[in-house]
DNA sequence: GTACTGGGCCAC
DNA sequence: AAACGTGGCCCAGTAC
């Protein structure tokens, strides 16, 4: 295959073709435009500064290596922890990225940073090279590397397309739950309603729910013996005052977070665009910014509506982290558990525990470190009838409070914990410890242990879903011959374990079947011919809020 | 005015 | 107010 290196230092292209001497280019866009025809894997420092330009002017590229990205990946893997990567000084390849897109799909204009004349692509990626060729386990970590690459052109490419959104149905469902939209300075009318109802209940004309401080010193005033304004203590108590309050929260929220000023800024010409930031969370999943992509309220996805003439093909991961762990952990008991159909009824089948809500909680528990309540009376069950995925997590769990790393499946490596979680835990071990420093030490401990335990499954179901994202791009990369890719059947959202595709009604049976293919693909990629099936829930509905 | 923190709640 | 992981983002309140 083809390797076409760009680099961008000193305001020109230049372009290194496989080992020839490089050459200047001058329109990009053309250039790889022509180029792309070879298939070629093009490698750049940063594909969040190169692709959107290209998108804009009309070019899609098969692959790519996001130098930056693989960069942290091989900074910290175990499987490259000899390599020169993982033992050289903190470089600018090191940097968090230096580019963000506009929600318009423009870039906005960053500052170059003054060492980036250091950042020779080409020697950076000799560099990856060796590395990988170095590696225990070249196949994993190379696998990762393209995952996580073709996941940056995934991310650049979902901004590009937009999430399809009706700004008046979006209006006029706002303008349902909470009253016509105010003028500046004013609360809507049902808000001022409830608000009214609130302050009676409380025999407090002025009080301002806004202010939790405030808040509180008012329940507390009106003898509600509270600790904090949260839902869920209020939930626990009896008095006029709560459903009013709850219900005022409610509609505050969706003011606040999407009302008419996120409108506004959010939906430009019938799409939401949000930022995805590929490898943006520690344990490998995307980050997003801007309109707060991966919390979209389910009270308003009935906003976003297909384009006429088209579907969305809405499909999630059944149960991913417990599959995830099954497969992971090689415990056949519980891959046989998740065979069927439904794992967490499977688990109520093997007589593990007596209800599925109990299953759900008690594997909820164990993947996050949950001790109290149903979820940890759970987990002695499941330790018995699952010995190696239980002992898989509680493993993780000790290597973190140990301060020791741990890996997942493609070998995504966790931070160590800071200086200062290392002098906590000396304080609270040392000759000089006191009960009070060893609580402290034990406390800190644990928590740190939470987060690896939760690192190797929510970093494995990472891969898996860039691995099943690759998938469904490829197979709708055929299924659209030739066509510009928002021309025909292609991605909109993603969020941990869910996608939508936005397609022309007729392709969404062929769609759904590629979803499914791509699905049991990933998990044949990160675990070999005989991994346990993924299945995935789709459904074809013309609004996103009909799924589900 | 900006920067930061805590409380709270949404998502997976 | 957390318990029990990963996040983003809004508001109020405070420091500067």
């Amino acid at each position: 295959m083809t390797t076409i290196v760009l680099d961008h230092r000193g305001g020109t292209i230049r372009a290194t073709i496989d080992d020839e001497p490089s050459i200047t280019v001058g329109d990009l866009a053309s250039f790889v435009a022509d180029r792309e025809r070879e298939h070629p894997r093009w490698v750049w420092d940063d594909t969040s500064w190169w692709y959107p330009q290209l998108l804009a002017a009309r070019v899609q590229v098969e692959r790519c290596f996001d130098l930056r990205l693989c960069h942290a990946i091989l900074r910290r893997s175990h499987l490259t922890a000899e390599s020169s990567i993982a033992r050289a000084p903190w470089s600018s390849w090191d940097r968090p990225r230096k580019q963000a897109v506009a929600p318009s799909g423009a870039l906005f204009d960053f500052d170059e940073p003054a060492d980036d004349a250091n950042e020779d692509p080409l020697a950076e990626f000799r560099e990856q090279r060796a590395a990988v060729a170095g590696s225990a386990e070249p196949s994993r970590i190379e696998l990762l590397l393209a995952a996580e690459s073709v996941g940056s052109l995934i991310a650049a490419e979902l901004t590009f397309a937009g999430l399809p959104w009706d700004a008046t149905l979006h209006d006029a469902l706002l303008t349902q739950i909470l009253g016509p939209r105010p003028g500046a300075g004013e609360r809507p009318a049902k808000m001022q309603e409830i608000l009214e109802r609130l302050r009676a209940a409380l025999e407090a004309p002025s009080a301002n729910p806004d202010s939790p401080v405030e808040l509180l010193k008012v329940l507390r005033g009106a003898g509600l013996n509270v600790a904090s304004t949260s839902k869920w203590e209020l939930l626990q108590i009896e008095h006029p005052a709560i459903e009013p309050l709850l219900e005022y929260k409610k509609l505050s929220r969706l003011l606040t977070a999407n009302g008419w000023a996120w409108l506004e800024t959010w939906i430009v010409d019938g799409r939401f665009r949000p930022d995805y930031v590929p490898g943006g969370v520690v344990t490998g999943r995307w980050a997003t910014s801007g309109g707060g992509a991966l919390q979209l309220p389910k009270q308003i996805r009935g906003a976003v509506v297909a384009d006429p003439g088209w579907m969305f093909v809405v499909a999630d991961a059944s149960q991913l982290e417990p599959r995830i762990l099954a497969a992971l952990s090689g415990d056949s008991a519980m891959i046989a558990a998740g065979a069927a159909g439904d794992m967490y009824e499977g688990i109520v089948a093997s007589g593990a525990v007596d209800t599925r809500e109990h299953a759900k909680l008690g594997m909820l528990g164990a993947m996050y470190g949950g001790t109290s309540g149903e979820s940890g009376r759970m987990l002695p069950r499941l330790a018995r009838a699952y010995p190696r995925a239980i002992g898989l997590v509680e493993d993780a769990a000790r290597a973190g409070e140990r301060g020791e790393q741990v890996s997942t499946r493609l070998g995504r490596t966790s931070p160590l914990p800071d200086a200062a979680w290392l002098q906590t835990q000396r304080d609270g071990q040392g000759e000089l410890a006191t009960p009070a420093t060893a609580t402290i030490a034990r406390s800190q401990a644990r928590s740190w242990g939470r987060f690896t335990r939760n690192f190797v499954v929510q970093g494995t179901a990472a891969e898996w879903a860039l691995c099943w994202m690759a998938g469904i791009r490829q197979r709708l990369t055929t299924l659209a011959a030739g066509r510009w890719f928002t021309d025909s059947a292609h991605l909109v959202f993603f969020v941990h374990d869910e996608v939508v595709v936005h397609c022309p009604a007729d392709q969404s049976e062929e769609v759904a079947r590629h979803l499914r293919e791509a699905a049991s693909a990933a998990g044949r990629l990160l675990f070999g011919d005989h991994a346990p099936p993924f299945p995935v829930t789709v459904a074809t509905v013309r609004s996103y809020g009909e799924a589900k």
